[in-house]
DNA sequence: CCTCCATCCTGTGGGC
DNA sequence: TGCCCACAGGATGGAG
């Protein structure tokens, strides 16, 4: 579910209440969400009272940096989301780990504990799997002829190739889908077989796509749906073209979407205008 | 190096 | 109504 969009969303509305504050104290209530912590015992230490430089993000991965050099790495995984509540209020069931500001409680819940955090230092960010990450689809998108070179000679289908974060970093299944659908190249196309044009109206679909996404705070979907710190859900789930639209017809030309599985996942698209 | 696939979890919705 | 199974936005690590 989160996808970049979902997470820069989060980052946005993290950013007033963390930015220049100082975390009093963190805890984390499942060990599992700690296991990209090189030594557990290491979270609560470095977390407590650790003044906040500022927010990032690269991909789906929340980037805040921290005083003396650490890094409070956060990944929603598939069920994550953050919130922002006061000290004393309810808690939601999943509520897997907690930091305290001064008047703050900032929550990550995440029922199916496939989101992680971590504090990292500079050494263990160097060692850590964030360095594999491609240029962020949003921020650093490649030019054509960069794109074109990471995806030449590749065997699997451009859908699997848009969802590997060492290529480009932040698309996931929806986003990918409805960057494959504007684009109108086919999901199974093998990566390797496009052609200049095609990797380039790829290319192009990104940013309007996930600004779009953006400008509607995102997709919730389902009962274990992503949602703003505030509690809100993202509204961009009715703008879908593809993505979820299993014979409906397409936007563009009426045929009924199709769905495929490709690499295991979902895939939606139209068997005529993309091709 | 690349590719494929199982796996980690919990909750929900559809089919029977 | 109740039960069971399939499926769900992601990343990783091991096998081949």
């Amino acid at each position: 579910m989160p996808e970049l969009p979902e997470v820069e969303t989060t980052r946005r509305s993290l950013e007033p209440y963390l930015a220049g504050e100082k975390i009093v104290e963190a805890e984390s209530r499942r060990a599992r969400m700690l296991r990209r912590q090189p030594r557990e015992r290491d979270f609560a230490d470095r977390m407590r009272n650790r003044r906040v430089r500022g927010l990032r993000r690269h991909g789906k991965f929340l980037l805040i940096d921290l005083d003396g050099d650490l890094t409070w790495v956060i990944h929603l995984g598939m069920s994550g989301r953050m919130q922002v509540k006061d000290p004393g209020d309810p808690e939601a069931r999943h509520t897997n780990v907690v930091a305290r500001t001064a008047d703050k409680e900032i929550r990550f819940v995440d029922p199916r504990t496939f989101g992680f955090t971590a504090v990292l230092t500079p050494d263990e960010y160097a060692e850590s799997t964030l360095t594999r990450l491609g240029p962020d689809a949003l921020t650093e998108l490649p030019r054509t002829r960069q794109l074109a070179a990471r995806l030449e000679g590749r065997k699997p289908p451009i859908k699997s190739l848009l969802l590997n974060q060492s290529i480009i970093a932040g698309l996931g299944n929806i986003y990918a889908d409805e960057v494959l659908f504007r684009s109108r190249v086919a999901p199974h196309r093998e990566g390797g077989s496009l052609d200049g044009g095609e990797v380039s109206a790829i290319r192009r679909a990104i940013r309007p796509v996930l600004e779009s996404g953006l400008k509607y705070g995102g997709t919730s979907l389902g009962d274990l749906a992503y949602l703003l710190p505030d509690g809100q859900a993202g509204r961009y789930l009715d703008r879908l073209k593809a993505y979820g639209r299993e014979d409906e017809p397409c936007p563009r030309c009426g045929t009924p979407i199709r769905r495929s599985v490709i690499g295991q996942r979902s895939s939606f698209w139209c068997p005529v205008c993309q091709t």
